[in-house]
DNA sequence: ACCCAGATATTTACATTGTCAAGACTCCTC
DNA sequence: GAGGAGTCTTGACAATGTAAATATCTGGGT
């Protein structure tokens, strides 16, 4: 008879189980419910039930489980993106498509998204963040090149590319509203998805103009 | 003989002269050395030379004195935005003198920008912030709406405003980088100045367009 | 000239946080 | 079943934000 380790709970253990897991869900919903500056490592450390120095050894310190954290938004953002575009040939629809797939991931994980881009908190150093954040633009650019290709040899690719990121990425931070109460300009009432389509109309006729 | 209180230092009196000032400037200086994270009251203090306890009671607490810093901001904002379109007629001109200000302030007031859009360390229910942040946004919605009117009728003012609103600022925020050393998407070596005209440019096309 | 009320700044105090170092516990391997 | 690596706890320290009590200055009325 093996002891039945594995259905105890947790918590009676001295061993978490699987404690940098635990740490990394409390800070998303911790995120998701104070915003990025309302993290409080202690607080986390508090609701996986655990020491407030256990995390240390895990990520060694606040912006370690932070930068993690961006780095599992960004993995997730990137697992969309392909998802989103599998099958689709037109450059415009997979342009489009990439839009709703972060407006879905900005949706679905605010806590995710609002680590991803507090770049204050995070390590933006980081080699897999480097990395993982990369291929996200890298996807959009190549994209927004596939269109330039197909439908207008001129366009300035580097400059739609940053319009189309900084598009996308203003508008999903204005809708992104973690924590503090209501905001300023007000996001209107329109919902996200129909946003990110006026968006890539818009978007999309100016750059198949010649 | 009167004495010479005015012309003492600052340093050798009670009061301070004006401290109200002293703190907003010194939080300014702050935030664009440490970026609005790496902000504390304390150091505020410490470097307009009073007690740790003195900005309180001028601006509360610690928020009411980014707060004032942001509506600082806005403030100088729209007196861009009044000064870059004064004389300047046709529409589209306008919307690019508009992104030009914006631009300016936000290089040119690295501290100030970077409070004004963090929005978890403000309280964005302020009634001068949100005065003066309407105002601004109202300004740009109300110059897309004219670009729509003289050119395009047909155009979704709303969405327009909206994508250029997410535009200029995501593209300011992947721009402004305070505090932390570099970051990740690469924002490319273009300078501002001239991603924005791109931008202007890629946008009003797509406007114009019907 | 004097004094006092209000504004301004300091001092003291306390709870919270991030980080470090030292120790306790557990699990796996030999 | 002992040892060692990995995991977690405990205790401590400096820094921070905020509040309350105290000290100092300023200006105006008498």
């Amino acid at each position: 008879m093996s002891t039945a380790r594995t259905n105890e709970p947790a918590t009676s253990r001295y061993h978490h189980g699987d404690l940098p897991a635990a740490l990394r869900a409390a800070t998303v919903e911790l995120v998701a419910e104070r915003g990025p500056v309302g993290f409080s490592l202690r607080e986390v450390a508090r609701r996986a039930g655990v020491s407030h120095a256990a995390p240390a050894h895990h990520f060694g310190d606040s912006r370690g489980l932070l930068t993690a954290v961006a780095v599992d938004g960004f993995t997730m953002l990137c697992d969309a993106f392909d998802r989103s575009t599998v099958g689709v040939l037109d450059p415009m629809d997979r342009l489009t498509a990439l839009g709703k797939a972060y407006v879905e991931v900005a949706t679905n994980h605010v806590g995710h998204f609002a680590v991803m881009w507090s770049e204050n908190l995070i390590d933006t150093t980081d080699e897999r963040f480097k990395e993982v954040s990369g291929r996200a633009y890298r996807n959009l650019v190549g994209t927004v090149s596939d269109v330039a290709r197909a439908h207008n040899p001129e366009l300035d690719v580097d400059a739609a590319a940053t319009l189309t990121w900084s598009a996308v990425h203003g508008l999903a931070m204005l809708h992104c509203k973690t924590g503090t109460a209501d905001s300023a300009p007000s996001n209107g009432d329109v919902d996200l998805q129909r946003r990110i389509e006026q968006f890539s109309s818009l978007l999309l006729q100016g750059f198949a103009q010649r």
